[in-house]
DNA sequence: ATTTGGTGTAAAACTAAATATTACAGGAGG
DNA sequence: CCTCCTGTAATATTTAGTTTTACACCAAAT
């Protein structure tokens, strides 16, 4: 799975806080409760999207809040935040082809130019999504 | 990586099969040492393509050979034939969030729209390229 | 018809990556 | 100064991907 399952539990821990925040100190423990991961994972999804300025954490007596307004949360920040590099890792090319064949020295440079562009639209895919869309959705739902 | 290093494996394969395929016979075993990989690993790649109607392999005697204009062969077909269900990897959600939790009994539901809209926009982008498209830079390239 | 060089595929062994667990130091506030 | 929380390192554990081994089966050449 490789946009990580991670990036799910940090999109639900960031609707989680928006929704309930105000009403309840929102610790690692109560996240982990919800989404079914383990406290230390869900500190380090905290501790990543914080580093990304996308939620403060309380140091010491804890709790989680949004430092930022929901339509500039992207799912691309998100999901960078989580993993820096996971565009580079979204398609990969095998690591030794033959240098003595033609096509074996040159696949790297042939595969770049389309696999980079698959990368950049996936790139726009996740920036067109924001965690305002979601919070509609999830609102839509209730 | 989640397309399959082995989609760029098979788009070397195609290529050198493409390029080269008229002088030679074209074994697995020719094909593992251009790509380094194994040669099983071949044998189920080109497997693979060949019920995707991508490419023809003499059975018994050996030899690949391509069954389809290039133009034809987009990405998208590749990485499906290689691994039918990849989209659907692509981008994973939690397997348990906590049915008690507001949050955690609807995200999966909630996710599922967005989520479905970028692995449109991947689909999309893997059915722009082509082999056509592969073979073009790898003939300016040499 | 037998030999040679190839495919197809299953099963086992190995390797690497993601994930969870344990453990503990350190801060804030009552 | 005690309690509840965070941050992070180190260590399992699990899971997925990959390679290797093995062998049945095929076709063409001799």
């Amino acid at each position: 799975m490789h946009i990580s399952t991670k990036c799910s539990v940090a999109i639900h821990c960031l609707v989680f806080i928006h929704e309930y925040g105000g009403q309840q100190k929102v610790t690692s423990e109560l996240l982990s409760l919800s989404t079914g991961s383990n406290p230390v994972t869900i500190r380090n999804i905290l501790s990543a999207l914080k580093k990304e300025g996308i939620l403060c954490v309380k140091f010491g007596t804890g709790g989680a809040t949004l430092n930022c307004p929901l339509s500039e949360i992207t799912l691309y920040r998100i999901c960078k935040a989580i993993e820096p590099d996971f565009l580079s890792k979204l398609i990969g090319v095998h690591a030794m082809p033959s240098p003595l064949c033609p096509v074996g020295k040159n696949i790297h440079v042939v595969l770049d130019s389309s696999y980079k562009k698959i990368k950049e639209d996936l790139f726009e895919s996740l920036q067109k999504i924001t965690m305002e869309d979601i919070i509609d959705d999830y609102h839509h739902l209730l």
